[in-house]
DNA sequence: CTGTTAGCGCATTCAA
DNA sequence: TTGAATGCGCTAACAG
C-alpha cells in the first residue's frame, strides 16, 4: 500500500492540509515546514492518488484523442502516427495524460453498447477534461454530442459551428497551388482524384482544384473528377475511371491515392510524367521513395497535433477566454519528378 | 451538472445502495425495482463518475500502452499504427479505456520531472490498472520499475525475467526461414543488417541468421554483419558498409531497412535480385510496393497488440492465476521478386 | 501560516 | 431484498 496524504502528514508532524499545500505548490507555507514535508514525500515515495484528487477538484489532467475508426486509411498512411506524436509530445510537455479512443461506428442493437457506451463512459463519466477530434466525417454524431454535453474540444480539421474550435491546414490554397503548378506546365485536361467527400479536407481540396481552373477560365469537366477514399486502392480505381477521358495530368488529394494512380497508369502502359503528370498531397515519406518521386503538397501534420493540444489546454486553463479559436496553417508545394519539367 | 447516484435514488424512490446494485448488475434486486431504477437512469442520462468509482473500488478500467519515444522508427514504419489498432480494438471489445504514453528518455536535472514524473503520476498515482509495453530496449528502466511497483504488465516482445509476461513473434525462426530461403537459392555470402542490438527483436533475428548459416556449416563472417536501427536511413548506410565485402544476398531485419538497402544497392549500380538478393522482415504494405517487391517475413502485428491486451485483462480479472504467461506467435515467409528465382 | 471541517460520488459492509 | 453508515484520498473553505 502506497502512503497517503494522511501518513505523510503524520510523519512530517503537520496536518493533511499542509501537505496538500506543499504538494500543490501553494505559496503560504513556511519554508522549513515545506522542506520537512518534501523530505517525507521523497522518502516515502508519496504520489497523490489521481482519482481522489479528481473527485475533489473535478478535473483529471487527461485529454482524449478521438479518431473514428471508420477511416481505415489512417493505418496505412503515415498521417496517423505523426499526428499522434505531435499530440503526445504536447501532452507530455504540459503534463497532461493522453487517452486514445479509436471509435468504431459499428451499430449495436442496444444504444447502451458500442461506441455510444464508450462515448458516455469517457465523457459523461468524467474521464477526460477535454478532447481532440481528428479525421471525423463532417456528419459524425460526435460533434453535436460534444457541443450538447459542453465538452471542451478542438478539432483537427474544420467544422462550421460557431462554438467549434479547430486547427486546420489551408487545404484550399494547398490544392490550388498544386493545380496551378500543373497549369503553368501547360496542362489543360487536369483530372482530380478527391478524398471521400463526406470529409471537409476532401471537399476543400476539391474546391482548390476548382478555383485554380476557374482562375484560368477553364470550364469544369465533371468527368475529370473521381472520388477516392484517401487510400491507395481507391486512388487506383479512381484513376482507372478517369483514363477514358484522357487527362494529361491528375491531382490526387492524398499521396497514397497518387501512388495508386501511378500504379493504374503504369498498368495502362502510360508513362509518368511524360504521358500523364501526377501531383499528390501530404508529402508522406513514401512520396519521395516511389518512382517517379511525387510532386506533392506538404502539410505540417505533427504541428497540427501539438497545436490542437495546446489550444485545448489553454481553453481548459483559461475558461473565461471568449470566442472560438481557429488556426489555419499553411501548406507548401514540393516539386519532384512526377509532374515533369521543373518550373520555378 | 450531471445527476449523481443520490439523485437517481431519490427519483426512483430507493436508496443509493439499490441504485448502485442495479448499475453494477447485482443479482438480488427485485425486478420491478430494477426496472424502475433503469428507467430513471435512462431518463436522466445518469453515468457513474469514474473517479468516484475508482476511488471506492481501487480500479480504473484504464490500461496503458507505453512506448519509449526513443524508437523514432515507430513513426515512419507501419508497425506502430497497426499495433495500436490491435490494442485499441481489444480494449474496446473488453470495455477498457486506453492511455497512450510515448515516453521520452530525455533526462532532466530533477528526477521529479520528465519521464520519471510521467511514470510516477501514471502508475503510482493509480491512473492505470495495468500496462502493455512495446518496443522498449532490453535495458529500459521501465521493466525493473514495473516489477518493483508490482504493476501488472504484458510486454510486446520478450524479456527474461521470471515475472515478465509477454507476447512475442518467433523472431528466431522467422529470420532463419528467410536466410534458409536464400541458402536454398544458392547464396553463400549472405550478409545481414540487424536492428539495434539493444533490442531483443534485433538480437533474435540475428540469432536466426546465425542458426541458418550454422546449420549449413557456413562459418560466420563478422564483416557481413552490420547494425542498423530498423529505419530506412540506417539500412542504407549499413548496406554501404557491407558493399566492400561483396555479399550476394542480404537479410535485413526490417522492411524499412531493406528498402534502404535497395536504395544503396541501386546507387552502387547493382541490380536486385540479379547482383544481390534482398529479404526483409515485417511485411509492411510498402514491401509489396517497392521495386522490386520485397521478399519478407510476415508477422501478425495487429494480433500481437490484441493478444497483449487480452492477456493483460485476464491477468487483471483473475489475479489468482499463478505463473507467468507467454505467447509466441509464428511468422510466415512471403516470397516476392527481391530474392530472385522463385523456389518452392 | 496552519489546522479543522466538510464534502467530491460511489461501493460496500452490516443490519434489518 | 433493501437501507443506513462508513470510508476511499484528496482539496477547499473557514477559522484561528
Amino acid at each position: 500500500m502506497p502512503p497517503t496524504l494522511e501518513e505523510v502528514a503524520k510523519l512530517a508532524g503537520v496536518s493533511r492540509s499542509t501537505v496538500s499545500r506543499v504538494v500543490n505548490q501553494h505559496p503560504h507555507v513556511r519554508p522549513e515546514v515545506r522542506e520537512r514535508v518534501w523530505e517525507v514525500i521523497r522518502q516515502t515515495g508519496y504520489q497523490p492518488h489521481a482519482a481522489a484528487r479528481s473527485l475533489a477538484t473535478r478535473y483529471t489532467r487527461v485529454i482524449g484523442l478521438i479518431i473514428p475508426q471508420a477511416v481505415t486509411t489512417l493505418f496505412t498512411d503515415p498521417y496517423f502516427p505523426v499526428l499522434m506524436r505531435g499530440v503526445a509530445d504536447a501532452c507530455n510537455a504540459h503534463n497532461y495524460h493522453l487517452m486514445l479512443s479509436l471509435f468504431s461506428h459499428r451499430r449495436v442493437r442496444d444504444s447502451y453498447a458500442g461506441q455510444d457506451l464508450l462515448y458516455r463512459q469517457l465523457l459523461r463519466g468524467r474521464y477526460l477534461d477535454g478532447v481532440v477530434v481528428s479525421s471525423a466525417p463532417l456528419d459524425d454524431p460526435i460533434f453535436p454530442r460534444l457541443l450538447e454535453d459542453n465538452v471542451p474540444f478542438v478539432i483537427v480539421g474544420r467544422y462550421p459551428h460557431e462554438r467549434a474550435n479547430y486547427v486546420d491546414v489551408d487545404n484550399v490554397v494547398g490544392a490550388r497551388m498544386a493545380v496551378e503548378h500543373l497549369l503553368r506546365l501547360g496542362h489543360e485536361r487536369i483530372a482530380t482524384i478527391t478524398g471521400p467527400l463526406n470529409m471537409f479536407a476532401a471537399q476543400d481540396r476539391l474546391e482548390g482544384y476548382r478555383q485554380a481552373l476557374a482562375a484560368r477560365g477553364i470550364p469544369l469537366d465533371e468527368r475529370l473528377i473521381a472520388e477516392g477514399d484517401f487510400a491507395e486502392q481507391g486512388g487506383r480505381t479512381a484513376m482507372q475511371r478517369l483514363l477514358p477521358h484522357q487527362p494529361t495530368a491528375v491531382f490526387a488529394a492524398s499521396d497514397m491515392m497518387a501512388v495508386g494512380a501511378l500504379k493504374a497508369l503504369r498498368e495502362a502502359g502510360l508513362r509518368v510524367p511524360e504521358d500523364v503528370a501526377v501531383v499528390g498531397f501530404d508529402d508522406v515519406p513514401l512520396a519521395s521513395m516511389v518512382d517517379p518521386p511525387l510532386t506533392t503538397v506538404r502539410q505540417p501534420i505533427e504541428q497540427l497535433g501539438s497545436m490542437a493540444v495546446e489550444l485545448l489546454i489553454s481553453l481548459l486553463e483559461n475558461p473565461n477566454t471568449g470566442g472560438v479559436h481557429r488556426v489555419v496553417l499553411p501548406t507548401e508545394l514540393v516539386i519532384r519528378a512526377s509532374c515533369g519539367v521543373r518550373v520555378q
